[in-house]
This record gives C-alpha cells, sequence and structure tokens, in this order.
DNA sequence: CCCTAAACTAAGCAGTTGCTTAGATATATT
DNA sequence: AATATATCTAAGCAACTGCTTAGTTTAGGG
C-alpha cells in the first residue's frame, strides 16, 4: 500500500467532502526514514514513530498500513535521498576517481550531528533474516547491484582495462564500500581516509 | 557477573549440602551465543533463549544475572571459539598470505548449515547504539583492534614494508573483513573469493 | 531419617509491543 | 444550516518483553 491513492477521492469529489489530512504522507515518511536510520527497524516501536512523525497511530495505519509499511515506504525514501550522489557517479567521467569520490560523498550523506549512521540499505540486511522477508531482502540486493553496475560502468571508462577484472574490481568495491558502512560507526576521519586511499590505490 | 562463583558453596561445604545444578553454564551458554548469533541481540528473546538453552527463566537469571549478561558470556564464548584461527594468524610466518589464509577461516568459521551468520562482534556493533551501551561498544572495539594488530604484525614480517604504509593498509584489511561479515551473508562464494582476491592483489 | 539450602517449576509482575476501535471533529457539497 | 464522510483523538486489545517470586524438589551432612 505505497501511500494512500486519492483515486476514491477524486471519484466521490461529487458528494459530501470530509476532513482533508493534516500531514503530508512524505513529509512524514521522511521523519520516519530517519528514526529508522538512526534506531534500526526492531529498536524502533509505533510509539517513536509517532512521536517522530508528529502524527497519530490511526494516521499511520491509515496511511501506510503497517510499521512494515512504514518501513518500506523509508526505504523508498531513503532511494530517492541517495539518488543525488548515485547521479552523480553515473554522470561522472573520470574512471575509478568518480567512484572514490562517490565514497566520499556516501560518507557525508550518512553524517548526521558528527555521527554516521552507515547505509539504511546495509544497516537492514545485516538486521532482518533473509528468509523471515524475502521480499524486502531482494529489494535491497536490487538496489546494491545497481550500484555495483555503477561502479563496473566507471571502471570500464578506462579502455585499457579487463572486463573480466573489472567485473570483480566491482563487487570488491562494493564489499570496500559495505565495510565502509560499518567502520564509518566507529572508526576516525583519519583511519577512513587511509582506508579510502588503500582502496584505490592499485586498481 | 561472569558465571556463579562457586566460593559461597566451597564456604558452606561443612553445613547442608543442597541440590547439584542440572546443567553445564559453559554448554548452555553456547547455545546462547549460537542463537544470539543468528538472530541479533534484541530479536532474541529471554523465552527463545529459555528454549535454546534448554533450562528455565529461573535458572539462566540464576547463573547470569540478566538477558545482558547472558549476551555479555556469549561475546567471550565467541572470542574463545574464533581463537583457534586468530591463533592461527598470530603464528602465520608469511606475510599477507597469512592474513589471506584469516579471511577464508572465517567465512568457514561464520557459516552454519548454509548459511553465513557473519561476525557476531560486527554484528553488535551494527545493531546497538555507541552510546547505549558504552563498556560493551569498547570492549568490541578492542577485539577488533587486536585483530587488526595481527595484521600489522604480519604485513611487517616483510622487511622492505614502510610501517607506515603497513599501519594505513591494517585499516583498510580491517574495513575489508567487515565488508567480508556483511557481504558473506549475501553475495555468493565465488563473489566473496572474486573480493578476497582483488584485495589481496595489491598490497 | 530429618534438616538445610540450593536448584528447580511455573505462575505472575508491570511495562511495552503492533494494531484496532469507538466516538469526536472538521470540511466540502447540497 | 444540514448532511455525509474522511480524519482526528484517545482508550483499549491480546500478545509479548525482561524479570521476580512463591512454592516444590533434590541433594548431602548431621
Amino acid at each position: 500500500m505505497p501511500f494512500q491513492s486519492n483515486c476514491l477521492v477524486l471519484l466521490r469529489s461529487l458528494e459530501a467532502m470530509a476532513r482533508k489530512k493534516q500531514y503530508n504522507e512524505q513529509e512524514v515518511i521522511d521523519k520516519a526514514m530517519a528514526l529508522f536510520w538512526r534506531n534500526g527497524y526492531e529498536a524502533t516501536s509505533v510509539r517513536m514513530l509517532e512521536k517522530e512523525m508528529g502524527i497519530n497511530q490511526f494516521s499511520i495505519y491509515a496511511s501506510f498500513g503497517s510499521k512494515h509499511g512504514v518501513f518500506l515506504e523509508s526505504i523508498n525514501t531513503y532511494k530517492k535521498r541517495i539518488k543525488c550522489i548515485t547521479d552523480k557517479l553515473q554522470a561522472s567521467q573520470n574512471g575509478k576517481e568518480g567512484i572514490k569520490q562517490y565514497f566520499y560523498d556516501f560518507l557525508k550523506f550518512a553524517r548526521e550531528n558528527n555521527v554516521n549512521k552507515g547505509c539504511l540499505v546495509t544497516n537492514t540486511v545485516n538486521e532482518i533474516k533473509k528468509e523471515s522477508d524475502p521480499v524486502l531482502m531482494e529489494e535491497l540486493s536490487k538496489f546494491a547491484d545497481g550500484i555495483k553496475q555503477l561502479f563496473l560502468n566507471n571502471l570500464l571508462q578506462d579502455p585499457n582495462k579487463n572486463p573480466q577484472l573489472a567485473k570483480k574490481q566491482a563487487n570488491y568495491l562494493m564489499n570496500c564500500i559495505l565495510g565502509i558502512s560499518v567502520a564509518s560507526k566507529v572508526f576516525k576521519q583519519s583511519e577512513l581516509d587511509d582506508i579510502i586511499e588503500i582502496t584505490f590505490m592499485n586498481i
């Protein structure tokens, strides 16, 4: 149930009109996403969502059906928000340097009040069990594959690059950014800089 | 409260003797650790621990004080269990090849029924909030630093290695193994092999 | 064989979980 | 103003959370 459709409202526009929603669904999902990102799925209760989103539980369930529904929309919003840096990577024309820039852009993207929250998608993969929600897991995998493909495209901008090696290097870079997502929660910025430097030293 | 001390029992050995424990504390902690490893801390309830450990809640609280206490002992047991591969790394005398072997050893260590559970320490860092349990977080950091030091020692077995570079490479390798801990939950073995190959290709 | 004390069982505690519902409120058309 | 109906508030639901406690069982020393 991705946001409540307005179709019924439009169809009934000739009949009596009812009360308007006092909140914007995208705005409250933005707040929910921020909370899930900071806390994780399980550690975020519906009562906490209520407070953070600034609306009553009834409204949460009316708009998104369930806590799980709120989370799915939060993941969608996360993708929208991170799009600005994946788009930048896609547009980049300077091979591995573009990927390196993505690493730094991601670190900036994931930081809030000098605390690094990691990647919401990575955090979720780490938290949920594959078999408990295979549909969501598949969606998260697809997202990661998309970024891996961008890595590959940028690597292949080097005409001398062996395509088979490039594919392995794309997997390697995906692994490194997964590591960064975890490491950024604990490591100092100078250590993260070292890591990125070595990561791109010889590819 | 690391396991219940036997001192009181010894002191009172001249008085009337009481019933014996019908379980071995290390054995039930092994089972608890397995459950925490599979499920994470929050997603594991005391009722689930009861079933897995095969003892009553009373016995759990008598031996370990709290769910948190069971978890702390589980982390200790995890360290004991992984010691066989860190010891192997420590004893290794062939530089980066020894570290590479540790990567493969870790993958085997973390696999159960063809499912990779990642590293319990990494999973925990990812789940808990730094400020909610700084003592545990510090302990987990120390553990990671110990492994990073083993990486550094092995790298420095190469007499031509620049020590400053080696330090950065140790951070880099720690980041890669963090990535592997996450990636192993989702990636195929062939992809993991590619990742490890590239990771060690250029250091 | 009785007594003491630890270990056991199982019921129960208050607080929280995700979710629902009854009833009050607001709003655009008639 | 009257009506219809979506949205709001707030109370409440059963199930579950970590943890405790009352009462029974089991063991060994006297």
